[in-house]
DNA sequence: CGTAAAATTGAGCTGTCTCAATCAATGTGG
DNA sequence: CCACATTGATTGAGACAGCTCAATTTTACG
């Protein structure tokens, strides 16, 4: 009997669990499990570093351990020939870099830093193993697979049938309640480091037409987006956008 | 000792496994599996008749089983407000309708018939428990959902990322790739039941567009297309086409 | 502080859309 | 099994959302 990874009372996001995106630490807690049955210490895992904008996996590299991302941004982005780019997802600080890793060793598309950060590669056996073993992490891999597959239905929709102020509106939402889940809004913002490079890579659209869609929601005042970090101001009008 | 399932000398695509696109029963006779954890028996399913151009789950809906599309064809589907729908995938003969009815048992997205046809709907709790308790189909399930995936990742980067001509040359390769993996090509040709709305909601284009790319297909002689049958005449011209 | 990366702006261009009309195919009821 | 009703395909003309190219300014970072 050790004692807990995290204090009873944290809630999902606590900066103690490696896995605070799955809330992993707080399923442990609340069957009584302990350090056993999460990364730190049993679950064998590396730690590693990525500096900014580099290609941290690259398409069709074959990986023996499921990678999460402890701190900083990255994405999963997918490359095509004559240097099209798709940006899949965004991967924000504290989530697993995909789920699919966990039935497959082969990676069809590349992980890209935005930020510099941190990674924590676990084992896969022993994390299948875990998973097995213990229901709940069943339960929870899973479920944050679901919600991975469901995010990616909503891109397709995105990309086929909204416009660019619709889908520039629905990736800033998107973001904005995914880190709002993570209790990881400071003074009315969140850390927003995406380039627009990025949400040009990730809407289908030219970085020039970003720009220029940007520039309407701030003369707008539904947002304000300057030094990687966003606000949103008028939510309701930026959803109605989104529609 | 019951008999087996299919005939042991059975490729994947045989008509007598309800699941055939997952190609379970092999997996089943590979191990010296019977019908125990196969549909037709002791997995509790019930079976159902849908007719063509019909909505046969609605979005949102609660499910308590994992449907499978015994005969005909269907499509996932995502209706968004002013009546724009995009298509997320298809469905072909013989296919589970989506993995992460395994996971979830409420569906994000609604569920349209293309042809008449039918389905078999299998007790959730049965399946899982033979999941856990059959690890090759529990692989089988989870690297179909990997595929699930995979598909979806690659209408992303047609959507964001490639011409009409190019999603629409994919769009065709790609379930001619398919049928062909389920042996279902005869005298060089598919069924394509498809309408050309389908080709357009799955592409994000509109049918007035998918015409003409389509008849520009069939100057050049790449394809033929008509009476829900397709034929690739030129392949390598198609694949240059959707590179 | 200097260099590379990112953002902005403007002018023109084009792939795809909208609208609308017509024709062909498919399905349904009597 | 035919006639009608519905759904699907085709065609053309015009419009526009978003693109390309290119120059300039601003910001980030070693």
């Amino acid at each position: 009997m050790t004692a807990p990874l995290c204090p009873p009372d944290q809630k999902p996001g606590c900066s103690h669990c490696i896995m605070r995106g799955l809330g992993l630490c707080n399923v442990l807690i609340d069957m009584g499990w302990e350090r056993p049955y999460t990364g730190e210490t049993t679950i064998q895992q590396k730690k590693s570093n990525f500096a900014a904008r580099r290609t941290i996996f690259h398409q069709n590299e074959t990986l023996d351990g499921v990678p999460v991302i402890c701190d900083g941004w990255a994405t999963s982005i997918m490359k095509l020939s004559n240097g099209r780019r798709q940006i899949l997802s965004f991967i924000v600080p504290g989530e697993l870099v995909t789920c699919r890793l966990l039935f497959d060793r082969k990676l069809h598309l590349s992980i890209d830093a935005i930020t510099r950060g941190t990674y924590r590669t676990f084992d896969l056996a022993q994390l299948r193993a875990a998973m097995t073993m213990v229901p709940p992490i069943f339960d929870k891999l899973l479920s944050a697979y679901n919600d991975e597959r469901n995010r990616a239905d909503q891109l397709i929709a995105d990309l086929g049938r909204r416009t660019a102020t619709g889908r520039i509106a629905r990736l800033m939402l998107d973001i904005w309640s995914r880190m709002e889940k993570a209790d990881m809004i400071e003074d009315g913002a969140i850390e927003f480091p995406l380039r627009q490079t990025h949400i040009a890579d990730a809407t289908g659209l030219t970085t020039v037409y970003v720009s220029k869609v940007i520039n309407a929601f701030r003369n707008g005042s539904l947002v304000e987006y300057s030094e990687r970090s966003l606000k949103i101001l008028n939510i309701d009008k930026l959803r109605q956008l989104a529609a």
